[in-house]
DNA sequence: GGTAGATGTTTCGTACGCGAAACATCTACG
DNA sequence: CGTAGATGTTTCGCGTACGAAACATCTACC
C-alpha cells in the first residue's frame, strides 16, 4: 500500500464521515418514525417489507434486512408476541417458515405511509441529474473496489493470523 | 414533496444500497481486524483513539465514537475488566472520569498498526482526483440537505404525533 | 432405502446501543 | 451561604446483532 499524503487522508476522512452520517441518520429517522407506531426500527422495516413484497421465509427476510438469521428470529419472536406477524410452517419444505402480516400488522403498515428512507430520497433529489449520475457511478466504483480488496485481502490474511 | 418517478426511485435505492454497503463493510472489517487481537470492534476503535489522542474523559470518548455515554460505560467496563484501560477520577472536576490505556492496552495498540478504515481509504484512492473531489462535493451536499430536512421536518412533526 | 452432507431455523452466550432515571458534583444566582 | 438547575457518569431494561452449536428436514448418491 502506497504512503498517503495528509491532504488525501483528510479528504478520505471527510467522505467517510459523510457516509457514516448518512447511514446513522437514516437509521435514526427510521427509529423516530417507528416510535410513533410503537415499533422499533427493525420492526418497522419488517412490516413495510412484508407489506410491499408479501410473505417471505425467515432467510429471505434476513437477506432483505441484511442481518443474520439468528437476529431475525428474535425480531420475529417479539413481533409475533405483539400479534403483528405469524409464522407458518411451509408444507413443501418443512424446514422453512413463512412469515406473514396479521390483520393488525397489515393495518399498522397502512397507517405508516412514509417509507423509512423518504428523507434520504428527497435529499438526493435536490441534486442535479448530472450530480446524481456522478454520485451513483462513483459510489458504485468505490463499493466494487472495496469488494475486490476484501476478497483478496481478508480471507487469506485471516487464515494466516490464526 | 413532489411525486417520484420509478426511474429516480431505482437510482436512489442504488445509492442508498451503496452507502449501506460501505458502512456495514467498514464495520465488518474493523471487527475482523479486532478479532485477531481478541478485541471487539468498538474496543479496537477505543484503543486506537486513546493511542493517537491520549487520555479522554468518558464523554469525550462518546463523542469520538458517536455513541451514548451509557453505551461507552459498558465498553469501558469490559475493557477495564480485561486490564486494557483504567479509570481515573479527575481532581479538578470530580464528576469527570479520565480513561487511559494501561501498559497492556498500549502494547496492544502498537501491535495493530493498521487503522480500521484502511481498506475504505485505499478504495477511495483508486478514484481519480476529479472523481474524489466530485464524490466529496456531492456527498457533502446530500449530507447537508439531510441535515436541513431533519431540522425542519422531524422535531415539529414529532411533537404533533404525540 | 439408507446415510452423508446441505440447508433452514432456533438456541445460547456475549457485546453493543439506546433512552430514562438515578446519582454525584459543579455553577450561578439570589 | 444555600439552593436550583446544569453537567458527567452510571444503572436499568429492553432490543438488536453476531457466531457457534444444536436441531430438523431435505437432497444426492450409493
Amino acid at each position: 500500500m502506497p504512503p498517503i499524503s495528509p491532504d488525501i487522508k483528510q479528504e478520505v476522512d471527510q467522505v467517510f464521515e459523510a457516509v457514516v452520517y448518512l447511514y446513522t441518520e437514516s437509521r435514526r429517522l427510521t427509529k423516530e418514525l417507528a416510535r410513533r407506531a410503537q415499533l422499533t426500527g427493525p420492526q418497522l422495516t419488517v412490516v413495510k417489507i412484508l407489506e410491499s413484497i408479501g410473505d417471505l421465509s425467515l432467510s429471505e427476510l434476513s437477506d432483505k434486512i441484511r442481518a443474520q438469521n439468528s437476529t431475525v428470529t428474535g425480531i420475529i419472536d417479539r413481533m409475533e408476541r405483539e400479534g403483528l406477524v405469524q409464522r407458518v410452517r411451509s408444507t413443501e419444505d418443512r424446514r422453512v417458515v413463512h412469515i406473514s402480516l396479521t390483520d393488525k400488522g397489515a393495518k399498522l403498515a397502512r397507517e405508516i405511509p412514509i417509507e423509512p428512507m423518504e428523507i434520504f430520497r428527497s435529499a438526493i433529489e435536490s441534486l442535479s441529474a448530472q450530480e446524481m449520475r456522478d454520485l451513483m457511478k462513483i459510489l458504485m466504483k468505490v463499493a466494487k473496489r472495496v469488494k475486490q480488496i476484501v476478497r483478496r485481502d481478508v480471507g487469506e490474511d485471516a487464515v494466516v493470523a490464526k
